[in-house]
DNA sequence: ATGAAAATTGCAACAAAGTTGCAAAAATCT
DNA sequence: AGATTTTTGCAACTTTGTTGCAATTTTCAT
């Protein structure tokens, strides 16, 4: 068992639940392949049933282990801040493909402006940007 | 015919379409009763066709009269920038309101350093925050 | 204004995405 | 190892979104 995979272990078993064969593979698969789509998780791990895989999902984001992130008007999956740093994404209009990127310092100070200004308590946020990547920039 | 009503339509006959019933009421629905989700404003034109209603946003989405925006990780429909100012927003994770907030002006500035720093041009971004609005953050 | 041509809508059938109940299988705990 | 609990897979279903086609509405030239 890796490191990971024990720190997954870990977060399931403080809740109660057992690391099984279809969670770590789904844990996996967003580990090494990034912020992907259902459809792309599923495919990935296309051994395990549909349904397991909406169910392991919906177990992830009660325990802060994965969430859903928005990807234009859809939406990807993508482990927490807890396995991967607190970042944000890019696509690229021309060749789809997502670039994430560190949070800038200022955001946090704009964040917390805009918040005062208009009376309410952020927890969370999303930041995304579109456009041309450096590649297709060149190219267009 | 009100202004709004000419300018939606000098939008479709610039591109040869025409102002029908369906569109206007799609159009006044979003207009009035602001982001929806494709159920509310579904239920808001129930007159009106479920297909017509897909095939109505599918084209404002193309004249950029409309667009989806990403909540939580489904949608919402809302006009564009065209029709309602540029702005970004805020929904309560207790109440599930959702507010609109006016782009802080910092905002550009850490874009472009974002942007020159990834190599990347941007032309669109979302930005969306999640919290306690005003009212539940004093009950809670 | 009237009729032919083109655009738009509604219907029905379908496809895809997501959910639920339940029985079988696997993991857990003596 | 055996009983108990948890987890999975299956099948059926609901919801959401799409497609082809016939009927209606709009447009445009006369």
């Amino acid at each position: 068992m890796t490191s990971v995979e024990s720190t997954l272990a870990l977060h399931l078993k403080n809740a109660g639940f057992s690391l099984t064969e279809p969670r770590l593979k789904v844990f996996k698969a967003l580990q090494d392949d990034g912020p992907l789509s259902m459809q792309e998780l599923y495919s990935r791990v296309s051994s395990i049933n549909r349904t397991t895989v909406y169910r392991v999902i919906e177990l992830f984001e009660e325990l802060k282990i994965a969430q859903r992130v928005a990807k234009g008007w859809k939406y990807h999956l993508e482990l927490t801040d807890d396995f991967i740093p607190h970042h944000h994404h890019f696509t690229c209009t021309n060749c789809h493909k997502t670039i994430s990127f560190d949070e800038p310092k200022s955001f946090d100070v704009m964040l917390e402006t805009v918040a005062n200004h208009n009376g309410f308590l952020p927890t969370a946020h999303t930041l995304e940007i579109e456009g041309l990547c450096s590649d297709c920039r060149v190219l267009a």
